[in-house]
DNA sequence: CGACCTGTTGATGTCCCTCAAAGGGGGTGG
DNA sequence: CCACCCCCTTTGAGGGACATCAACAGGTCG
């Protein structure tokens, strides 16, 4: 992990920022780079909770609570920007617009995980897939990350696997199974029939939120 | 949905509190009995989200979103604090640690999220129930809603079953397997096996944590 | 060139869903 | 007060979606 001027960081693909458990004395906003959120059993399985995408939060709740419930990695190489978690109480103490930010982005997040345990609860395979695949492209789209017509997404089938509760195989089956709507080839995701994939996913088609900045 | 003095609001076992899509003007804590937050598919499957408890804070998001993406409904007759969204901002602004606190127990809500992502995603059917009563009873347990050595716990084993993502059926026969650890009877949850239970859903004995209050 | 990771595909098994039916309790109306 | 109905619970039978096991191809790196 390498630090550069200004509290921003630097780390490499595949690199960890803190593991679970990890006591945190800083927090962080992504700039650069996509990552993910970990959750792992003792059996050693794992569960991708969310991805990280450049402007998201990642590490508030482990300085809140004093302990990490999550581990961190990055998917490609990523820059964060740093806060030492001192700088917390201040801005709530200075900035009330900014703390008031923060409490909307958590809910933001918040809503978001409710919507993938929907998802993991009871959507089937391929309407899982569906799902996160328009989740992604409309994230992507927005924050500038595409390539053409697809979006930039470093992430592998075990990541993707890991993310929706399926094995690698079966998932490879039905992303088989889905390309006639969609491709993902090269660490990038085109989506050739919305429409249809909508239809697979059981979503109406929504305006995408605001998302509030810090 | 009768309107007490002071802001509280009385509703009864079966009542919806606020429909998905719902705009509202008001959030609110709980004080007496319990509910849960649903979410809705297309199809018409609807997934069990989160518990609601006493001293946890209801609509939070749907007022700083402008939206509700749940619906919340009363397993029990219910009694909760309501507070118009405009008091808020003045939280914010006139009491920053008040408003800390509000960053912190959503920090804690999408930390217990996550784990219901794990659980939903990597546990076999008995794992994630036997999971799921450690976790209703260790909160029920902190709020002092017991009766003798069990816990009070007003839902049906459909609810369950949307909660953990199983068809009745499968809940109701996953239930018969666990009978040596646990009994849930006439809305009475008793352990009876604490250690068996927390082998089978693979959970470390964790300290409970401190919920800060509002 | 070999070790390793990622992606792909086939065969086999199993966990869980769906369908079906019956009993108990509580509420409502005759 | 009893008949009826609806909701919740319980249990059995059969089928399907997804997991597991196994093997191979391509790419990258040491």
């Amino acid at each position: 992990m390498k630090e550069l001027h200004g509290g921003l960081v630097r780390i490499s693909r595949g690199d960890v920022l803190y593991h679970e458990g990890d006591d945190l004395t800083y927090f962080y906003t992504a700039k650069v780079g996509q990552g993910a959120r970990f959750k792992h059993l003792p059996n050693g399985d794992r569960q991708l909770v969310s991805f990280i995408f450049p402007g998201d939060i990642v590490g508030l709740q482990a300085v809140l609570e004093s302990g990490a419930t999550t581990t961190v990695s990055a998917a490609s190489d990523m820059v964060l920007c740093r806060f030492h978690k001192s700088k917390l109480k201040d801005l709530f103490r200075e900035s009330p617009n900014r703390a008031y930010s923060l409490v909307w982005i958590a809910a933001v997040e918040e809503s978001f995980l409710a919507e993938t345990i929907a998802t993991l609860g009871q959507r089937s395979a391929i309407e899982r897939m569906a799902w996160a695949f328009l989740q992604i492209h409309e994230r992507l789209t927005a924050v500038g990350l595409k390539q053409g017509d697809s979006v930039i997404f470093p992430f592998t089938q075990r990541d993707m696997a890991d993310a929706l509760g399926l094995s690698l195989v079966h998932t490879n089956k039905t992303l088989a199974r889905l390309r006639s709507c969609m491709r993902w080839e090269n660490g990038l995701i085109t989506l050739t029939d919305k429409i249809a994939l909508s239809e697979i996913a059981m979503t109406t088609p929504e305006e995408p939120k605001n998302r509030p900045l810090l």
